[in-house]
DNA sequence: ATCCAGGCTCCTG
DNA sequence: CAGGAGCATGGA
């Protein structure tokens, strides 16, 4: 039998979560999301159960409102209180944006990449060992073929569940992953340094060398360190994991060549800019620099998603 | 074929 | 510390 429960959340507004779903919907990282135009369906393992959390949006802008229902064999009240928690973390709904607002509009070429979408706000990975094994793969190639390699990842380790008659992919856990064969890896067009780094930060975190509850409470310098720590997890992949996993606001990986291209063209440059020319920028969203790097992704995925039609 | 893509490591100077 | 060679993959 599957239970449901439902409850509302009221994030900080401004919020449209149309915006949020439709990032969503393009992006390429988007692999274990189900969801369409209104509806968002993600499963998920909470306080030890796996589930599926479908949200769609109700209210205004100005008064927006999730509803939000959770299915499962088990949905207690712990699953029920970290469906909340994760949502409000994924889609940032806790944040007043209106400081960020403020440093976005201070900048003239970044107010126009920010200033349409005001009630738009970070959508992060649903965990932070997702974030870091999606930056893995997505170290120097294209985001298509990462999200190709990703869901050949997910397959294998081949976790899900049903619901309704539907099968949703789960994220496999840490310790599952760590059990692959290499050779498999290789087999779906992993790189032997990314299929041994994928490996070798699973095996950290199922063993509990690599905790992220812990890492998050120290200062951001400080778990940089930590993570670069790990043989293939560079600059770019812990900046990452700091934004979209861990939710850093102010968290800019700054030698994204993405970023470097859309902030080259912004600026007129006429070429990328520079990671260091990217940094000096960013100066200009200080306390708000991962929020700022998400906007630039979003317009990065809007110019993409108008060529593509 | 050549260049590029949401890099990393290791080795020079 | 900065810069760059070499590496690994598939796609345009």
């Amino acid at each position: 039998m599957i239970q449901r429960r439902a409850f509302e959340i009221a994030p900080a507004p401004p919020y449209d979560f149309a915006l949020a779903l439709h990032y969503v919907r393009h992006a390429h990282t988007s692999i274990l999301e189900r969801g369409d135009e209104t509806i968002y369906r993600r499963a998920l393992r909470l306080a030890g159960r796996d589930v599926l959390l479908v949200a769609h949006a109700t209210g205004t802008i100005s008064e927006p409102r999730l509803q939000v229902e959770v299915a499962g064999e088990t949905v207690d009240d712990a699953v029920l209180a970290e469906a909340d928690a994760r949502l409000r973390h994924i889609f940032t709904l806790d944040i007043d944006p209106a400081p960020f607002l403020e440093v976005a509009m201070a900048d003239p070429v970044f107010a126009r990449v920010a200033a349409p979408y005001p009630g738009l706000r970070p959508v992060l990975m649903a965990s932070p060992y997702e974030s870091l094994i999606g930056a893995i793969i997505g170290q120097q190639i294209t985001t298509a073929f990462a999200a190709k390699v990703k869901r050949a990842l997910f397959d294998l380790a081949g976790r899900s569940i049903e619901i309704d008659s539907v099968h949703y992919p789960l994220l496999p856990e840490p310790a599952e992953v760590a059990a692959l064969d290499p050779a498999e890896l290789l087999a779906r067009q992993f790189s032997r340094q990314k299929a041994a780094t994928v490996l070798n930060v699973s095996r950290a975190v199922a063993s509990g060398e690599l905790n992220f509850a812990a890492l998050s409470s120290l200062p951001p310098d400080e778990i940089l360190a930590r993570l670069t720590q790990h043989k293939g997890v560079g600059r770019w992949t812990a900046e990452v994991v700091l934004m979209r996993g861990l939710g850093a606001h102010d968290a800019i990986p700054a030698g994204d060549v993405g970023l470097r291209a859309v902030i080259g063209r912004a600026y007129g440059l006429g070429r990328h800019a520079t990671e260091a020319e990217v940094r000096a920028r960013a100066e200009a969203w200080a306390g708000w620099r991962g929020w700022a790097t998400f906007f630039w992704w979003h317009q990065v995925q809007l110019e993409r998603v108008a060529r593509s039609d």
